[in-house]
RNA sequence: GCGCCCGUAGCUCAGUUGGAUAGAGCAGCUGCCUUCUAAGCAGCGGGUCGGGGGUUCGACUCCCUCCGGGCGUACCA
């Protein structure tokens, strides 16, 4: 749709090109108006070579429009208006071109590739496996699925990676803790660190240790088997993590080990590489990385004063890691809270000579977990929290996910569970399903109405001309509107466009579904066209929830 | 103190990399099921886009400033 009235505008331009002597085409946008008083496509070019030319706008539309209106069937109205927007209203040739292209076996006609096979790599969640995952992951885990599917529809090779922090001082206390629990299931002195993990999940992996290993760690001391006990308990942690993403629908291509990076010396490596280029230097007994050399505010220690690699210098390794292993865009995302550190991150690319628009960080901002309008208390400190996997059982996986993207991933959320599993209108994931599955229900009673069984690619066949009701036109061009916003959404990397439009497209059905049957039993033809439109919505709604990572339910 | 994010209808939020008359859902009120699923539809009301300056043909969008909310500012992770 934008493309065509592109290339109508680019090929009026090559005509006027002499005349006008235009070295470089300005840029110029083609969009959906907000007004439908403005036509189905509006181009603001007009406005654009207004300064270039030294002519008036209107002036400038007049010359383009006059060479588009004899040229083609594809409009049934081209204007100049406003300040010198030109709008088009396409034909209705158009749209039951469109249609048709939508029926067709091109799936690149709903899914513009923009991404030509590059490789990116999107890494997500990324929890810590000292605890299970709460909310905020889950909003994580969200974005990171959909974004994820988006980029590989759009024709990105893309890489899920969960980089597990398995090294360092956060797992020590895990096994301490775990241990402690040990300890006390055996009727033994209890040492619970100070710091330590209080939380209920603590004793039950305590108790999985005693099943398992029996009384192996009896009477010894946390010096002497704290470490093998972490190693474990860390294992456990990360398999429920693994078992709860699964169960929300999210799947990862590789788990990226911290530990590995100190056992292979990534690190050590990294840091004495950078110190080569005077990027790492010592200062007051301490390894700082001179990151401020690259847009941070001040250098950051790499090895404490007592020789302690810190959590950063891991992270240096990593996405050197990341870099190097050849993608061309790498995505992290992140918990909002930590947004200070993305200049110091992306000063490590820089540092190791990489382009820093190859890294993008998307923050995702706190989840505000509710209940009927109350904030339900969560204190990590004391282990007193409601889990991913504990609201994933009570709301179900495809609303908590459609929830979740009906936000930016940037501001705020107030998810309310008792609101989230009533299955009231409120819920706006049931309004785009049921959508889909009042379509499946039309296909459902078609034999009984005296059509047979319907096999859906005869369908193309249909008379698509008998679609010429205005509630058709603005369902077929409300269908070709999504194009436009995967696109959009592929750019800009925000999943959330695609389901504010499912919305929009779910309400514009049940409006047409109200006013117009779609098997009229006295006009095959018809309705044959109708199912036809059916048929393209269902395909467009399953597109859209497939990229948000739910389902698309034939019954409800 | 400095830095980043946010401030749009009573509530929760969109607003297409500066475009035309700022939208949706929910909540409130009024109607619609003998016909393909009422988890639905139709209609009504609701706004100094936090305040004030600036940039220009045009600003919710960009710049400055102030107010208000969140987060970050470790030889923590």
């Amino acid at each position: 749709m934008r493309e065509t009235v592109r290339k109508s505008v680019l090929a009026a331009l090559e005509d006027l090109g002499d005349e006008w002597a235009l070295g470089e085409v300005p840029a110029f946008e083609v969009e959906v108006p907000r007004s439908d008083a403005h036509g189905d496509m509006a181009c603001n070019v007009a406005m654009q070579l207004a300064r270039p030319l030294r002519q008036s706008p209107r002036k400038i539309a007049e010359r383009i429009t006059g060479l588009l209106g004899q040229s083609s069937d594809l409009y049934a109205a081209v204007e100049i208006a406003g300040p010198g927007f030109i709008n088009f209203r396409f034909s209705s040739a158009f749209w039951y071109h469109s249609l048709g292209r939508i029926l067709g076996e091109d799936p690149t006609f709903l899914r513009p590739q923009t991404g030509g096979g590059k490789r990116v790599q999107v890494e997500f969640v990324s929890a810590n496996p000292t605890g299970p995952l709460h909310i905020g992951h889950g909003r994580g885990a969200a974005l990171g699925l959909a974004l994820s599917n988006l980029l590989e529809a759009a024709g990105y090779q893309v890489e899920r990676e969960f980089y597990v922090n398995d090294a360092g001082r956060q797992v020590r206390l895990l096994g301490l803790s775990v241990f402690a629990r040990y300890q006390e299931l055996l009727g033994e002195r209890v040492s619970m660190p100070e710091d330590g993990y209080h939380g209920e999940y603590v004793r039950d992996i305590a108790q999985r240790l005693l099943d398992e290993k029996g009384e192996r760690y009896r009477g010894l001391e946390s010096e002497e088997c704290g470490q093998e006990v972490a190693d474990w308990a860390c294992g456990v942690m990360l398999d429920e993590i693994r078992m709860d993403l699964e169960a929300f629908g999210v799947r990862f291509d590789t788990w990226k080990s911290e530990k590995e990076l100190y056992t292979n010396n990534a690190v050590q490596e990294a840091l004495s590489n950078l110190r080569k280029s005077d990027r790492v230097y010592t200062h007051e007994a301490a390894s700082w990385f001179r990151s401020s050399l690259f847009g941070d505010e001040k250098d950051r220690v790499v090895v404490k004063a007592n020789g302690e690699f810190t959590y950063f210098a891991s992270d240096i390794a990593y996405h050197k890691d990341k870099l190097d292993r050849g993608y061309d865009a790498i995505i992290d995302i992140w918990g909002a809270d930590h947004h200070g550190y993305v200049p110091r991150v992306s000063a490590v690319l820089q540092a190791f000579g990489y382009d820093k628009s190859k890294f993008q960080v998307l923050l995702v901002q706190i989840v505000n977990l509710l209940r009927g309008g109350e904030p339900v208390k969560m204190s990590k400190r004391a282990g007193d929290f409601i889990t991913l996997k504990e609201v994933v059982d009570e709301v179900g996986a495809d609303t908590t996910k459609f929830i979740f993207l009906t936000r930016r991933s940037d501001s705020h959320l107030d998810f309310d569970i008792e609101v989230a599993r009533e299955q009231s209108p409120e819920n706006p994931v049931y309004y785009v399903q049921y959508a889909h599955a009042r379509i499946n229900s039309i296909f459902r009673q078609a034999p009984a109405k005296g059509f047979g069984k319907i096999e859906k690619a005869s369908l193309r066949e249909s008379n698509l001309t008998r679609l010429n009701e205005a509630e058709d036109i603005g369902m077929i061009r409300m269908l070709c509107r999504y194009p436009l916003v995967f696109e959009d959404a592929a750019r800009t990397h925000e999943p959330h466009r695609i389901t504010f439009y499912l919305q929009e497209l779910a309400s514009l059905f049940h409006t047409y579904y109200t006013k117009h049957r779609v098997l009229v039993e006295e006009d095959h033809e018809l309705a044959r066209a109708r199912m036809a439109l059916a048929w393209a919505v269902e395909v467009v709604l399953k597109d859209g929830l497939s990229i948000l990572g739910v389902h698309a339910p034939e019954q409800m």
